[in-house]
DNA sequence: CGAGTTTGTCGGCCTTTCCGACAAGCGTT
DNA sequence: AACGCTTGTCGGAAAGGCCGACAAACTCG
């Protein structure tokens, strides 16, 4: 993958190849399609362990990963240590204090790893992915391990697995057993694919949309905590009138309010928005009745692809 | 002051005014030049204490000031909290938890206020101002207690306090009492109008410039350390000839040794640039006790606006 | 299957940070 | 002077985070 991606050329190139059980353990990714004696010296793959994700310490680096892939450590200090400096999709900055002790020794990522865990909301089980570009520079990586379906609330869902997805596929590495197939651009849309039936049907039948309507809109700030901005939809159109004439889906542009819109898309799902009507949204007109045979009806289904 | 300043109105418009001790006590800035029965809505700014600085505690905001400035709580939440997003001069965004407890209640900044207090290197005395712009983002400026005169050795000025004089006087609100009256646009030159007068008198005096002499420059980093850059003198001509005829003021352009330049300008003060010469800078033609009468001279006075 | 290596988890300990208690300071009556 | 309100500082408690100890898990012969 080239670190300035801005066309579309990834996303035909990209492929998703899941993994058997016994790969899936294998937290080292085969460089070459098979095909390989040596282990590769440009990056290295760790599925986190409950320590390395607990508050109470840091990060434990496998040796060998360490070794084959971190600059070398001088081992005249004593103990050893140095500071790591590595970059994730967004190209912010993260920064590690990594020192080789303990007994046995073992490398750690100590200093700065936790602000690392939090931001990214890593939990046991994800995985974190560090390569050398072809500019020397470290970048990290982070996968998502499938969450368990026990409950994934109306919650904002992170958008940087997906991102990852797309760079460890690049490293000729992408793999996943989600139940989800995606099929993602986050350059052309950085609003998520999957969404929960819930979400959508609310959104679909439950919201009614105009041009001037005011909204708010939740977004993931890079501190990982959640910020709210409003806006005004300045138009809604069909998506693709030919290929998905019948579809609920529709285009919405719109006009963010703050001078930092830059920074947001100008096309919003209908999904994401929260209205902001001042009349109780048609109580009587859409009595809640209609909600529940819908339910019922694709109980099966806990998601839905668009 | 209008947050995108790039020409020079600033410059013209500003007005620096002592302020006599009793108006200095008092830590909210008069909005107009003294007309002004109410407080103004968009700012406040607060001396720091030892607990707001220590690593002990968060930051205790005057009650007035944070409902006349922050964005008003909820209070149905139990208890009442909000993040706030401030960006400094520099355009860094900071993070603060601002929350509403204790017995008796008060408003208090928690979370991400430490880390702001180590990285400015705040100390009990300095000071810290919230103020909207007209975009609708708060900033954060602090401005340093005027230091003991215990030692101020030859370290870089720190430019903060002149950035964030200059947004308060903008503000309507600049005041100083500082020994040292300035006269600062940091767009137009981020080095500071304000030196020291034995400075000035080395640098004009014992500094002789000339195309293609080789030089050192110290910068304040993100990290409030201490670099020092090298370059090369390009061009060297009169600042202004028609107003400043028989100043000493050279402009100096420069180029940068380092591909990162860009982050530094290309004009440079005279007193700012440590010569790189390997001849010993004329010591017998300009003998020392040129420099004693004009300090005697002029001893009243303990800095020089340029 | 046994010895050596690697690494996940833990207790100990210190620092950081959040919290309300308390009282000093200040303005108003 | 007395009162009420504001806010600086403190002790206590919880959380964060660095350390080696220990042993489970793994590797290799």
């Amino acid at each position: 993958m080239h670190a300035d991606v801005e066309t579309d050329e990834v996303y035909a190139q990209m492929t998703l190849q899941p993994l058997n059980p016994q790969e899936q353990n294998d937290a080292y990714l085969p460089a070459e399609m098979g095909i390989m004696s040596k282990q590769p010296t440009n990056y290295f793959c760790k599925t986190l362990t409950a320590s390395d994700t607990s508050t109470h310490g840091g990060f434990s680096v496998p040796r060998r990963a360490a070794e084959r892939v971190f600059p070398p450590l001088d081992f005249t200090q004593q103990p050893p240590a140095q500071e790591l400096i590595a970059r994730d999709i967004h190209d912010v900055e993260w920064k590690f204090r990594h020192i080789f002790r303990g007994q046995p020794k073992r490398h750690l990522l100590t200093t700065g790893w936790s602000v690392f865990v939090s931001a990214k909301r890593l939990v046991a089980g994800d995985s974190v992915l560090f390569i050398w570009n072809e500019k020397n520079q470290l970048w990290l990586g982070i996968r998502r391990a499938n969450r368990t379906q026990t409950v994934m609330p109306s919650s904002v869902l992170s958008s940087d697995s997906m991102h990852i997805g797309l760079l460890a596929a690049a490293a000729h590495a992408a793999s996943t057993n989600s139940r989800f197939t995606i099929f993602y651009n986050p350059r052309a849309c950085p609003s998520e694919f999957v969404i929960p039936l819930s979400k959508y049907i609310k959104a679909v039948f439950h919201t009614r949309i105009s041009v001037g309507m005011r909204f708010r809109m939740l977004f993931e700030t890079e501190e990982s905590s959640v910020r709210r901005y409003m806006g005004t939809i300045t138009e809604v159109s069909d998506a693709d009138p030919v290929r998905w004439a019948s579809s609920y889906w529709r285009s919405v542009k719109v006009g963010w309010d703050e001078s930092t819109a830059g920074e947001r898309p100008p096309r919003v799902s209908l999904w994401e928005i929260e209205p902001l009507t001042t009349f109780p949204m048609y109580p009587s007109l859409f009595p809640l009745r209609v909600k529940h045979p819908w339910y019922s009806g694709v109980a099966g289904l806990q998601g839905v692809s668009v």
